[in-house]
DNA sequence: AAAAAAAGATAGTAATACTATCATTAAATA
DNA sequence: TATTTAATGATAGTATTACTATCTTTTTTT
């Protein structure tokens, strides 16, 4: 669910993350834009409001009165990202027929969503892409998952793997894990990537610029094998 | 690498993980016992050196005394873990010859890691199990990755996957991600337990006794459609 | 019994993660 | 244009965290 406006797409994110939308006041935005930046420099340990209060030349009070805290922050900018990743694969996957096609253009998008031609002023989609990779799985990962789950925080990735669950059901019906492959799908892409920057030795991906071209292509061929 | 003592197994890890090992004294075998049940309770987050000094009768002083910050704890829990799924593996391996029969053990095993029969009286398997599922990420996911790297402290880990690497490679020498799939067995065992538990629409593991065994199996699937 | 090492007790500090209050500026509306 | 409302800035304060330092007591080793 999305609305377009001067400044790009605007996503229905749940309202419990947000105290105020930074998506529709420019202060907000800019909040945004300067959070991903800032966290993508210094990781989301060592990032605080105070830090990018100074950033974006303002105050910490005046960010809490758009956040409680940095993980809402962070789950917030999750959300987004999924939200938007979904939206690229149903804009890219309109009106193909052929399932296999489909599925492909799936993996496509989930390896180099950051990629595409960016969407919106206030966020550079790919710096937030090294964010997810980085820091994402923190958005879940934790001891209040319960807690948040119920809260209806993990909408937005719930909603992106069913829909590639659903992809690869109707690449072929008679795979017993479509769920399981999808999830993976979106985790194996980022923790490869990840490692073939930071520990090589645990993939065969190279850290060069092709790297997600590389990527794509190992992927593919794994989700075929599994899926014939 | 690891040597026997009264109390159990006692794996060699990297020395600037800790100060003072505490696989070698008592007092130190007490503090690995009790941090991996606060863990397990409250998460890395909430997790403070003041809480685990209350609970063994003891003082922040004296745990500074074996680590530096929480972070290193939690990065000597998490070596100490891969030897020991790497040491298990070894194990059951040992004298068996045929390829296929090697890769059910080697899933076996990482699925199973914390049901197997414990091997130290001063950590309990099943706990860190559960602490490696919800935590064990941090250790290798976040901003300082690329020194840690540099200081060896994902050896551990490496060692395992390059073990299990070796045993796909065995099974099938075509195949031409080992590395990759390897890597992506351990975090996909993890994770997909993880999500049974927490957020179930992500994946098609049942939240229920045998969970592990479902997961094993379905493992045992896409292994086996990946490398034929 | 003496020496050395380990642990306990206590205190202190800088930074973090907030909360509260009041003043100022900007935007919306009458 | 004047008024009222909303958004932001400025400043201050607090509890907790993540340590460091120092000195005493206990335990272990020789």
């Amino acid at each position: 669910m999305f609305t377009m406006s001067a400044r790009g797409i605007i996503f229905n994110l749940n309202k419990d993350l947000f105290l105020k939308d930074p998506q529709t006041t420019s202060y907000g935005q800019k909040l945004l834009e300067n959070s991903v930046e800032l966290i993508d420099e210094m990781g989301i340990e060592c990032f605080t409001f105070k830090k990018l209060a100074i950033k974006i030349s303002s105050t910490e009070a005046s960010i809490y009165r758009y956040f409680e805290n940095k993980h809402k922050l962070l789950l917030y900018l999750t959300c987004w990202y999924w939200e938007w990743v979904h939206y690229l694969i149903d804009l890219n996957v309109r009106n193909i027929e052929d399932p296999e096609k489909v599925l492909k253009i799936t993996i496509h998008n989930i390896v180099n969503a950051s990629a595409e031609s960016p969407m919106t002023s206030y966020i550079n989609e790919n710096t937030l892409h090294n964010v997810i990779i980085k820091e994402g799985y923190k958005a879940h990962h934790h001891h209040e998952v319960d807690d948040e789950n119920e809260l209806g925080f993990f909408q937005s990735y719930k909603g992106v793997v069913s829909k590639v669950a659903e992809i690869i059901r109707n690449y072929n019906p008679d795979f017993s894990y479509p769920k399981m492959l999808a999830s993976n799908l979106f985790e194996m892409s980022n923790n490869q990537i990840f490692y073939a920057e930071h520990i090589p030795r645990l993939t065969e991906i190279k850290n060069r610029k092709k790297k997600y071209e590389d990527l794509e292509e190992a992927m593919g061929v794994i989700v075929f094998k599994v899926l014939h």
